[in-house]
RNA sequence: GGCGACAUGGCCAAGUGGUAAGGCAGGGGUCUGCAAAACCCUUAUCCCCAGUUCAAAUCUGGGUGUCGCCUCCA
């Protein structure tokens, strides 16, 4: 497969560091705000690569950093009176909790700044010990000009960035380009933590650069985040773990675009964001999730209703046929066809041949052959498409064309069982739910419906239309969806 | 000023050399008591100009427009 890699700029194949296990670090959220729907392009984005890989059968490590210290928790707290945790545990817990109502998948390890500041004051002491960095009025710099590739990531020069109009001199820096490894406090209301250099706390970069030490080592596959982070943040960390450790830092830098909202990227310093709870009142995990895989995850998105709208119509018909195409079957027959799909899948993983004779306990030898060319074909397609840096564009088209062969197949019980599987195992790959039950949903209700829709029945075979569409309008009315198949009539809850 | 990107039908969006995936919306039809869903059919020559090539949305050069980074930001 290939990744497109910020440093080389370039579709790099992918090749993992130790044979089929993958570190992947991503730059978390500083909890000091409600997350909005940046966030949740970024992480989506970062859980579909995430499932991708376990699908394909690589041992991954996901960590996911959260930040909770920094100067705008400090100045928050302070405009509260509360303290920093209190601020940076309020938010780290609404982050969580919009993360999992989007159905973004934890990371193996979630390490918290504060936490690891022990490691921070390690690297720090070793890049002092090189001479790379250098202490001046309590605080510690790290000195840029010592490292001679940096600006690689970001293509920047050192020359430009310090002809830059925004770059501030001072006395206290050596070079204005020099960053902050340690910062001293500065009054007494500050946190801080001891260090060789007196009381202070880490800069933002150096943060990063510890927590992927301690938790996944001095090399790791995989380095990504929102591309708003390239600089100075990555081409820091980079900077300070590479002449710190002299190994590379990352094989592979992997950068998300942003969203974008009335023709300017969605940031809390232009006060112009969505959170994602706004966003989940009117649509949910599944379309805010359709809407953004269905762009490039390089590309900018442009937030807007009709495009949400669409999404949702998009996720509409995936459920339906999730639904449809459930209610024909029996659940043995489902079974059977996930297990069966499982196994190709694995099969077609590990390149090796398709086991036909576990097809002969399912179809008719007629159906067999092209049945299954088709299911493979459909399995191809996904793969090459999400081996190509993720076209997760294509592997939405293969989720559609899958969803309306199951449609088409209803007749056939075992064909269409085996497109369902197959439409729940692709979709469970990019994170989607189609199986999510309604809370709403419990045994009484079960019963009542049915009850209801026995009585409709009755009304039906007497032709008294009037009463019948009275019932299906008066569901339709307190969220329930009633539909008149050939099979008889089923009912669906509105989202 | 330096650096990095983008421009495809009404909207969103794939596609990096051989005559344009998919989704949404629209139109027509099948099915249905009706409705919903589903299914079938249907809508583009790819910002402009020049060049390379037998052949370009796709490569090169030049325009025009838009965005991002260079300050905290996913």
């Amino acid at each position: 497969m290939k990744i497109y890699d910020t440093l080389s700029q370039e579709l790099k194949e992918f090749k993992t560091i130790e044979e089929n296990k993958i570190k992947i670090y991503v730059c978390g959220p500083t909890v000091y705000d409600f997350p909005h729907l940046g966030h949740a392009r970024c992480y989506i984005t970062w859980d579909m690569v995430v499932r991708y890989f376990r699908f394909k059968g690589y041992e991954v490590t996901y960590v996911r950093n959260v930040t909770d210290v920094d100067d705008k928790i400090i100045n928050k707290a302070k405009a509260n009176s509360l303290s920093i945790e209190q601020i940076a545990d309020t938010y780290y817990n609404e982050f969580k909790e919009a993360m999992a109502k989007l159905n973004i998948a934890s990371p193996d390890i979630e390490p918290r700044a504060t936490e690891t500041i022990d490691e921070m004051i390690n690297i720090t002491k070793i890049l002092i010990d090189k001479g790379l960095a250098y202490t001046s009025n309590g605080d510690v710099y790290f000195k840029v000009g010592s490292y001679p590739n940096y600006g690689r990531l970001s293509k920047q020069n050192l020359d430009d960035l310090r002809s830059g109009a925004r770059v501030e001199s001072s006395e206290i820096k050596e070079d204005p380009m020099d960053f902050t490894l340690w910062k001293a406090v500065k009054s007494q209301d500050e946190p801080g933590w001891e260090s060789p250099w007196g009381k202070g706390r880490p800069g933002w970069h150096i943060e990063c650069s510890a927590m992927i030490k301690k938790h996944l080592g001095e090399t790791i596959d995989i380095h990504a985040g929102g591309q708003d982070l390239v600089f100075p943040h990555h081409e820091n960390e980079k900077a300070q773990s590479e002449a710190a450790f002299d190994k590379p830092f990352a094989k592979y830098w992997m950068h998300n675009g942003f969203v974008i909202i009335g023709n300017e990227k969605m940031s809390k310093s232009l006060n112009n964001f969505v959170t994602i709870n706004d966003v989940l009142e009117k649509y949910d995990s599944n379309a805010i999730r359709l809407f953004i895989l269905t762009n490039n995850y390089r590309m900018p998105i442009e937030f807007n209703d009709e495009s949400l709208k669409a999404a949702k119509s998009g996720v509409k018909r995936l459920l339906n046929a999730y639904t449809d195409v459930s209610n024909v079957l029996n659940q043995e027959t489902v079974l059977k066809a996930e297990e069966f799909i499982n196994i190709i899948t694995d099969e077609m993983l590990k390149e090796e041949s398709i086991p036909f004779c576990k097809m002969d306990a399912l179809v008719s030898d007629e159906l067999k052959e092209e049945l299954l060319a088709n299911i493979i074909k459909q399995i191809k397609l996904f793969i090459n498409s999400m081996d190509e840096d993720f076209n997760t564009s294509k592997a939405l088209a293969v989720l559609f064309e899958v969803a309306s062969l199951a449609q088409k197949a209803k007749d056939k019980k075992l064909e269409s069982a085996l497109y369902l599987a197959l439409l729940i195992k692709l979709s469970s790959v990019l994170g989607f739910e189609l199986n999510k039950t309604s809370t709403i949903d419990n045994a009484l209700t079960e019963k009542l419906m049915d009850f209801i829709i026995s009585l409709r029945k009755d009304v039906r075979a007497e032709k008294n239309w009037a009463l019948s569409d009275k019932i299906r309008d008066g569901l339709k009315d307190i969220g329930v969806t009633l539909k008149d198949t050939k099979e008889g009539t089923t009912w669906t809850i509105d989202e």
